[in-house]
DNA sequence: TAATTATATGCCTGTCGGGGAATATTACTG
DNA sequence: CAGTAATATTCCCCGACAGGCATATAATTA
């Protein structure tokens, strides 16, 4: 089964549903009409993303809310933490050199 | 060929790469033996790394040195920005209410 | 209960990408 | 130039998906 966030978010369209889905709770009926997918494929996707912990889901009559949960995110953004160290590093490093270009 | 930054970090070798040249330059023998894979798989993982702009090479000698470029994971970083805005104001949040459980 | 809406699932098919082993290529050395 | 070290590339096989379509399931309403 798909556990690896990072696969999970290698997909195109799993991405833009969570970018959706930041906007606000969502049915699945909302997501087909504004990513313009098929319906099973939506589906689909929401299963990979629910069984990975991405999104959550409520049921509100026939519908499914479903609703992004920001957690795995993080573990993308732990991935990341010590490259983004890198670079603020630099721009600190840019920064001095500015502070000591004027005086 | 991938172009997408997320397919390519979809693949667990390649984000030990990554990590590893983290750590400074490194030849691909020096790969092959700190990650324990065979010496054509690194050597693929790496063409897909520097075709994606993720890493740089340079010669020396026999030896091919390759470097972290740090450009590409800023992409990354990117996608993840508006959800990591969505955790600090969250935590923004946390703040303000312990902020007022000590007045 | 029959019909309808909303969503999930199953099946099939095609594609893509990774691993392994062998081989090609490039650069260095004697 | 012959030999060797370091890396890249090719070929083949196979498993993992994604998409499309049909269908199942669940909840709702008439």
């Amino acid at each position: 089964m798909h556990q690896d966030p990072f696969s999970v978010l290698a997909e195109p369209a799993r991405r833009n549903i969570l970018d959706q889905l930041r906007m606000g709770e969502t049915s699945v009926s909302e997501l087909v009409e504004r990513l313009d997918l098929s319906q099973p494929s939506v589906s689909k996707h929401l299963k990979v993303l629910r069984e990975a912990g991405f999104v959550s889901s409520k049921v509100a009559a026939q519908r499914r809310i479903y609703r992004l949960e920001l957690e795995r995110v993080r573990a993308i953004d732990e991935w990341l933490a010590p490259y983004r160290a890198m670079w603020t590093r630099s721009l600190d490093a840019l920064e001095r050199h500015l502070d000591k270009m004027e005086e």
